[in-house]
DNA sequence: CCTATATCCTATCGGATCAGTAGGCTTTAA
DNA sequence: TTAAAGCCTACTGATCCGATAGGATATAGG
């Protein structure tokens, strides 16, 4: 399960990404897409010190997209709110960790599974972007088709 | 992340079904495979009562496996111990839960893209067995080659 | 320059979950 | 009868989750 802090920072991303002003602030975001005004204040202050978007201070102040939303892909979001997407921590490739108790890894009948599970969900998570997810309800199914992916 | 719960059950039903004799005690399999004694104890009796497992008490008890080992999925033995697989709780199959500030499910684009999440990693977890990861290690590889899978 | 309004940032908190431990109860074989 | 095994419930310390609180700082308009 992805944490609601997570679903939150996407769904203000796709809120920025839909924009017809050139900002938003936290309250109206909040307001008009129900979301706790002050817990969404932390997760847009993460999503711009990690670049993501950008905002200005003051009176007339708010949020806006800084990178376009076809290079925010839902894997950066998902890693940077949540931690690794991996299932196993000898599986990350940014967070590894050895499983203490496992011996020999090249080995381990249980990693070989779910080395699997990790490329599928990272063959998607890592390609679809917060632009494929705001476009009409095809378009993720057939960038899906693309990639060797979902059933 | 599946937590060490999950392992350590996946752990124990490889041992059970690489076994040679016909059953192995808590203490041996918690000291040969270095798991802890109790703990592994309370996951045995989870796997007992889900009835992947059967148990004789008494001097000469034990455990063995009580269903075949290739009617064993990894799907079947994470939802047992961890819960849900899915990523939303709108796309649970098990445990359906609405995810209460989302209007409309249908049109919700958060969902679409982890409903292909779902998919795919449900199309490996499911059809994985105890067997196959047991077996060597092509095998799995073959199996998910099977179906429109992994990476 | 002052004030209203916005973001920035850190601390805190209650509840839940995780990874075990503890310990008594029951069954079984010798 | 007793030692050795599984059965079962309760507890515990640590961490994480989903927020909330509140002051500091910046900005635009009057």
């Amino acid at each position: 399960m992805i944490s609601q802090k997570a679903k939150y920072a996407l769904r203000a991303l796709l809120v920025l990404a839909d924009l017809k002003t050139d900002s938003i602030s936290i309250a109206e975001m909040a307001e008009q897409h129900r979301m706790p005004r002050k817990f969404l204040e932390q997760i847009l202050l993460d999503l711009k010190h990690a670049g993501l978007v950008q905002s200005r201070r003051g009176v007339a102040g708010g949020y806006s997209l800084l990178k376009p939303a076809d290079t925010i892909t839902f894997g950066q979001v998902l890693r940077l709110i949540d931690g690794p997407l991996a299932p196993l921590p000898c599986l990350s490739r940014v967070a590894y960790r050895r499983c203490e108790d496992c011996h020999d890894e090249a080995s381990c009948r249980i990693r070989r599974v779910f080395g699997h599970v990790a490329n599928a969900t990272r063959a998607i998570l890592d390609q679809t972007t917060i632009a494929d997810a705001q476009a009409d309800p095809e378009r993720v199914g057939r960038i899906l088709g693309g990639i060797q992916g979902a059933a």
